[in-house]
DNA sequence: CCTAGATGCTTGAGGTTGTCAAATACCAAG
DNA sequence: CTTGGTATTTGACAACCTCAAGCATCTAGG
């Protein structure tokens, strides 16, 4: 401990720099792919967590964007002004904006979710043995945090 | 094809599915820790790419933050007004400026690395067999990507 | 030597993202 | 009806980012 420095939980730490590593790349692939469709990174954020079926308030964004509601008003301001999404009124209370996509919005959409699902060149490389022990691992990760952190609102 | 939309290829699909959330999670807990520094990420991420031992010009540095050379001009201002950089003169051309880190500057570094050194919650829950198995295959990934495009430059 | 072009960095304009505090419009309970 | 809380917007301010233009300096051709 004292000479070899941290050798001790060593695995996770070499893992989380390959994981960084990986999502730098992919996050410059990906914002290059949205520039091509005229969108920054939060904008495509705010497409893809607009729910299709259902509109939502613009509080309900603010939350999924990890952002304050009043960044979210300039955001849905552009968008809206390409017409990609619609600030109806939501029944009920009429101070709340119900955010509908509208049909160019949902083809755009489309697009991002392409780009955005769309593996690192890193791990399409993988052979199909390494994806799919890689997907699973990934899994298990994921299930894991969510069992342990149920109550977090 | 038609009727199940997208079947093959979906292991690397998922993963990716996975390796975006986890990312997701990791860069909000990173994003926190850093304003507790009074960094942002871009000015973390600059103090990383510099080299303790030697300094570097701002274009060498703009390189690795993949970005252009007049952004790297004011994130490097906010540095220095800190304390934590110093522009100098590089030795054989007086147009290049030579970034050095000053001790205030190394001390805040160690910090940012530890910071994002950290694993992600997620990996972290993971048992050692399965972190093993994970670091295993994205250094597998890093390693076919480099190899597949050593000439980049 | 000296001049033309290339290179390293900065500056300025302009746009997006982000935060905070204050304003506005509305709801809901007493 | 008044009081307090909620949803959204606005305005001020800062950081980040890109592009085009400018300045100083280097380098190569004549």
């Amino acid at each position: 401990m004292t000479l070899k420095t941290k050798q001790a939980n060593s695995a996770a730490h070499e893992a989380q720099k390959f994981f960084f590593e990986i999502g730098m790349a992919q996050r410059t692939k990906v914002g290059a792919a949205l520039v091509e469709l005229g969108l920054s990174f939060p904008q495509a954020h705010a497409l893809r967590m607009l729910d299709p079926e259902k509109p939502m308030p613009m509080s309900a964004l603010a939350e999924r964007l990890f952002c304050d509601a009043s960044n979210v008003t300039g955001i849905v301001d552009r968008l809206e002004a390409r017409g990609l999404v619609e600030r109806g009124s939501a029944e009920g209370d009429r101070r709340v904006k119900a955010l509908a996509i509208t049909p160019a919005g949902m083809e755009l959409r489309g697009e991002v979710m392409e780009i955005m699902s769309e593996p690192p060149e890193a791990i399409a490389a993988l052979s199909p043995t390494d994806q799919r022990a890689l997907r699973d691992i990934l899994a298990r990760a994921v299930g894991l945090l969510r069992e342990r952190a149920p109550a977090e609102r």
